[in-house]
DNA sequence: GCTATAATTGGGAACGATTCCCAAATTGAG
DNA sequence: CTCAATTTGGGAATCGTTCCCAATTATAGC
């Protein structure tokens, strides 16, 4: 049987509001504790991972050994084939890809190399339009 | 300056012998631990990093938080357009992937996302072939 | 409303990969 | 051979995350 708990329930309520924005557990855990309202470590790293299993939020491993990023996703999951990251290894910044062709890969990959992609996972690597132009490092 | 030393050439040769694997730097560690010549973990991963920042290694961070692998490419580098990694989340294997499609989605990518691919850095996650058939998980 | 018990919480220790610090050792130019 | 510059390596530190476990809380049944 699950108990639910004022953690659930104003960690839910958190991620809802911020969605479209992508929050590590360090983000959630300071936003609380701001609040006046903390919530253990413990306690979030448990809660997302269980958000994440019942669909509700999705994580992203951005960066390698940098915090994972969560995003709330709604309990109704609407469009179920979320997007993949493009990640700028200058800049940081983050972007959303959905378009026909990355979608036409993940068929010829299915077909020709039988592997399946989960494009929660994947992020692209490179470099974005501003930095490219530039060519200056921003980290 | 810089000044050639034993543990320089010791580490360049091993990578060069492993040619084909992905080795993490705990991998080099052992390795030069269990040959009575160890190296310190510092100087592994300093010249590992100044390896791949001269171009002789590749390293590819395969999963999030876990050891990132390195891998020798040659001091020629002769193909630079090294491939893609697909990685099973289940049985956890690495597989190599470069064809014409993925690099028509990389084309695509910089012409109308204006984004610039860094194959070396990027992996798809997913399920493999066996994986998929059997349905479970060997994690 | 009270009780018992099962679930949840949270603090801190543990962990694994990596980085940092710095004194000791090594390199190579002169 | 000497000496300055570079490199090494041990251990502490860091960062994200997981684990452990005692204290707290939630809910079903009374």
């Amino acid at each position: 049987m699950t108990y639910q708990t004022k953690q659930k329930e104003m960690l839910l309520e958190y991620l809802k509001a911020s969605e479209g924005n992508h929050l590590t557990a360090a983000d959630v855990c300071e936003y609380f504790k701001s609040q006046g309202l903390p919530i253990g470590q413990s306690t979030v790293y448990r809660r997302l991972e269980s958000l994440v299993s019942e669909g509700i939020i999705k994580k992203y491993t951005i960066d390698n050994q940098a915090s994972a990023c969560f995003e709330y996703v709604g309990e109704h999951s609407h469009h179920e084939g979320c997007c993949y990251h493009l990640k700028c290894e200058k800049c940081g910044k983050l972007f959303h890809l959905h378009c026909e062709e990355i979608e036409a890969l993940e068929d010829h990959i299915v077909k020709d190399h039988e592997f399946t992609i989960d494009p929660v996972r994947t992020v692209f690597y490179g470099t974005c339009k501003d930095c490219n132009k530039g060519g200056h490092s921003h980290d």
